[in-house]
DNA sequence: CGCAAAACTTTTCAGTGTCAAGATTGTTTT
DNA sequence: AAAACAATCTTGACACTGAAAAGTTTTGCG
């Protein structure tokens, strides 16, 4: 991992920006995006408080890297389900489904940053095409189904609203459930924004 | 009260744990969740910085007491949708539907505080209350409409889903949409997630 | 080499939440 | 009515934050 940003010279430290990233989302994790701190993350990254500004610019810059990064992950959660699926576009889109709320159950603090926050700079050209990318996918899975653009809110919002409650832990009727009963009515649901069930 | 201008006050200020809390939502409008301010907020209202915390603690509590007050303004939203539509079952639960996004879009801010964000506390009881009555009142619609406890969250999902995608701006195809457009294309999808549709 | 630029540190400043102590006002007791 | 009390609010202080400015070290290149 952390291969996606180019051979970079060897300067003082490595590669900071990589660190910076990876000690911030695990400064994220740690405290939530609400009591996140600049100085903590350089703290953690072994380098003085102002190191991050050189590379992130603020800490808007730091959190929209990293948001780019968290679409890369989203995209990766799915991925991860649909390559587990039957091939057919029906059990695929299931398979995204079930991938949104894997990565928002995994990484709920993520989960929040790129979808429920205002800190990252979403007019950043990396951001916006990461999170393009990301609707992108789900726009090709609803077409192989059959589906015309109309149909993608419906679906989008069902698993959107579904990850954010699991999420914040506000449907405590499936809290009790395991994986597989969990992902089996979780399935249900998802059936039921499908564009094949209209008349 | 209801007095913004009082002639004359009673204590030093009259009503400041009010004051405050208007003064806390309106800042929390203009400036987000996450760039609130407590100072802020005291200054809004004409005191010094530390007065909040005689009435709220700190910070959390504030926001705490938003948010239970946020709860309430939810479901008068989602009334208010109610009182204008025909009392059958299934008007009835499209229009809580559609409140819950009218709330969501017109005080978008106070839709995160108390969906999603961290800093209020929801162990407390009387934010747990408000939003017990806020869930209590789905289960009825669902109810109403022949639906199980098993068909509450799917109908609960696709309504946050859409109110929180459409907050976030992320339903670009439904942006351009007129108002009656855009409840019509909402009522068809919250259609999808109701349980009368089942086989 | 030597020098300019990049990477990082140190210093500094304004702003924040919260605590402790003081001042002011309203209420209650004597 | 006067004095004691309690609630309300202010002032001052501390540690923390993000960010800007200026200084220091390292790297790469002519």
């Amino acid at each position: 991992m952390t291969s996606d940003t180019p051979a970079k010279p060897k300067y003082h430290h490595g590669d900071l920006r990589a660190a910076l990233l990876s000690a911030a989302e695990a400064e994220l994790a740690l405290v939530g995006i609400e009591g996140f701190s600049l100085r903590a993350v350089a703290k953690r990254a072994g380098v003085s408080h102002a190191a991050p500004a050189h590379h992130f610019g603020d800490a808007a810059g730091l959190l929209t890297a990293l948001a780019a990064e968290g679409f890369r992950k989203f995209l990766e959660a799915q991925a991860a389900r649909e390559a587990r699926a039957e091939p057919d576009p029906k059990a695929q889109l299931i398979a995204a489904g079930l991938g949104y709320v894997d990565f928002a159950l995994s990484r709920p603090t993520l989960f929040r940053l790129i979808f429920s926050s205002d800190k990252p700079d979403f007019e950043d050209p990396a951001l916006q095409m990461a999170s393009e990318a990301a609707y992108a996918h789900l726009v090709t899975q609803v077409r192989a189904m059959g589906g015309a653009e109309a149909d993608v809110p419906p679906v989008w919002a069902m698993a959107h609203g579904l990850a954010d409650l699991l999420t914040a832990g506000r449907l405590k009727s499936m809290q009790s459930l395991g994986p597989t009963e969990r992902d089996a009515a979780l399935a249900g649901m998802l059936l039921r924004s499908f564009p094949s069930r209209n008349p």
